[in-house]
DNA sequence: TCCGGCGATGGCAACGTTTTCATCAGGCTA
DNA sequence: TAGCCTGATGAAAACGTTGCCATCGCCGGA
């Protein structure tokens, strides 16, 4: 490590811009104009400058510069559960969506805790974070105020009316379900399931209701002992799966509303000793990273994470950048689409 | 939102110290104090103190904090990419123990980058954090110098030496491996193949390794073409196990070095007609979330990630706490275990 | 020759905290 | 009663930046 000049210098401590002035032989003022507006001095004296930045490896900090600017660069995103599959992918897009735009991202997890959830977003806040993506759905109302009180951008998924400074990504889940059932009503079933997420969901309700419409609009009949419940985890998706077999009469295709709930009742359907898409197809929602590699491969609606993550970016730099004008549009929509594997097959 | 009392007040603009001291009628030094050591105030200042921030919605500013401190209450995890099924749990881990210890964490992915990397490293630098776990490969030796220098307390996930400030998690592939290697030959397997990992990754070879060992030692034949190369991901997977079935004699069983290659190894199997473990034992390694769900359910060698997130954390906590005490373990280890599910049976 | 402007630089106040060093009133001990 | 400790408070100096307001040559036009 000492061969390294870089490091040799002043170990321990932080070069502070003082010390670059002092080395570089002009003011600290100097030396801030030729980090941040390198227009304003002279070429000779930033190369200096910049030969005493090097030797000394400094940088400046970013807790003086927030300080004093009032301005972190940070944008913050608030997930449900990183754990969750659906989420990192979310997380990923959206970091390199927000770097590409010079800024940073802080990421909390709520864990599905409305508690831990103000807790995230008085994390945000005492950071001074510029914006926040709220891509959950644990989300409160007095919780928005503080944000919206603090006039700090924001834009969440699925949820809540646009306005001053609140973007909303909507996501159009009606149309690749219809889509799915579509495919499945080509494939020659009119016997079709439906497996829902939990009551509390509001996305998870939307899925149950766009389904229904879809069924309702194929003429295809709705029989209440086919739609069940679960709770978008794989447990929830055996136990109902396991409701519908034990039916005297079982649909010949199921949709679930999350990929989870599918891979479960796969599960279930093959425990049963039937066969998958044989005897009944499957359908899940998500397209989850894993729905490429179940047994078999699942037909799915893809919910497009990665054009949420950059709108939901984009919605924050245009707040950020064009504050205060009003005609902006604030709403974002994405579309889903239907992607066909081999969990589903002619009846 | 107009009803709720907190965010009513000063919209838009944060209360500051001293906002809050003359609203209680006291110094700003009090308002410290009521925060930060509480026992030195008066409890009749300090209720007048409280009511004052709760009035105010007053939060302290962490980066005025953090510059005069000199702390910034943050710790660092570096890795590779947060879409890698292997992380998540790992960040939610470490996550987890953290915050219990009052610190906060800040996530950086280096996407397998080199450069990014570095950028990683600057980016926790330049935000001051106590201390940072690296849970990745690529890294550098002037990346670890920097680290170092600046007295950054490390941890490392099976890398590097430790030292000063240097800690290490040393997992003990071996014995999981060993264990899989046992199930296997106990089941009545003799010809047994392996699919590594990238030639690149330290951590790939070490198991490669502690396979060969573990064969010899229990006097198995080591059949150079039975040994092939993947590359941690299901397509190295799927390659690689097509070759070893082009083979005149196969293995009966084969086990991988991560159970993204495992699964590919599966899907290969069943496109060649064969079936697992009906014709050939996989053995995974990991345990991702997902080898709960293939079809077969994937028995494969557990990589605790919950316990080499906490102990990551605790190793940082213990340099922070006792700085310059040279006495400390400073290497910790963990074991891996064989998981059996459904993939492997008797030949 | 003088003045306005401009390019390059420096001084200094501010940002919101924590922290050290006083200050001050009581109450206790001697 | 003098001295001292103790508990409660304040004043002011940092912390490392940025940005405003000078300052200072120097050049070109009147």
């Amino acid at each position: 490590m000492a061969n390294h000049p870089r490091s040799a210098d002043k170990a321990g401590s932080k070069a502070t811009i003082h010390e670059v002035a002092q080395r570089a032989k002009v003011s600290i003022t100097t030396v801030s104009r030729a980090i941040n507006s390198p227009s304003l001095v002279d070429p000779q004296t930033a190369r200096r400058i910049w030969k005493a930045i090097d030797e000394l490896s400094y940088y400046p900090d970013v807790h003086a510069r927030s300080l004093v600017s009032g301005k972190s660069n940070i944008l913050g995103l608030i997930v449900s559960d990183i754990t969750n599959p659906f989420f990192p992918e979310l997380v990923k897009g959206f970091e390199d969506a927000v770097v590409q735009h010079g800024y940073e991202v802080l990421v909390s997890s709520t864990n599905y805790d409305p508690e831990r959830m103000a807790l995230c977003v008085r994390r945000m806040l005492e950071r001074q974070v510029e914006g926040v993506a709220v891509m959950t759905s644990e989300m409160q109302e007095h919780l928005v105020d503080q944000l919206v009180s603090r006039r700090v951008p924001t834009v969440f998924l699925d949820v809540g009316t646009p306005g001053a400074g609140i973007s909303n990504i909507v996501v159009d889940y009606a149309h690749g379900i219809n889509e799915a059932v579509q495919h499945l009503f080509a494939l020659g079933h009119r016997k079709i399931g439906f497996i829902s997420g939990p009551e509390s969901l509001a996305s998870a309700q939307t899925r149950r209701t766009a389904f229904l419409e879809s069924m309702a609009n194929h003429g295809l009949p709705q029989h209440a002992q086919w739609i069940r419940q679960g709770d978008h985890k794989v447990a929830g998706g055996v136990a109902a799966m396991n409701e519908m077999l034990a039916l005297p009469d079982h649909p010949t295709a199921v949709m679930a509303s999350n990929d989870l709930t599918a891979i479960g009742m796969m599960s279930a359907i093959r425990k049963a000793g039937l066969s998958v898409p044989g005897d009944i197809s499957v359908v899940g929602f998500d397209d989850i990273w894993l729905a490429e590699f179940t047994e078999p491969p699942l037909t799915t609606v893809r919910f497009p994470r990665d054009q949420v993550a950059q709108q939901a970016c984009l919605a924050l730099m245009s707040d950020l950048t064009m504050r205060a004008d009003a005609s902006k549009p604030s709403e974002y929509r994405v579309e889903t689409h239907l992607v066909v594997r081999d969990s589903t097959a002619a009846v």
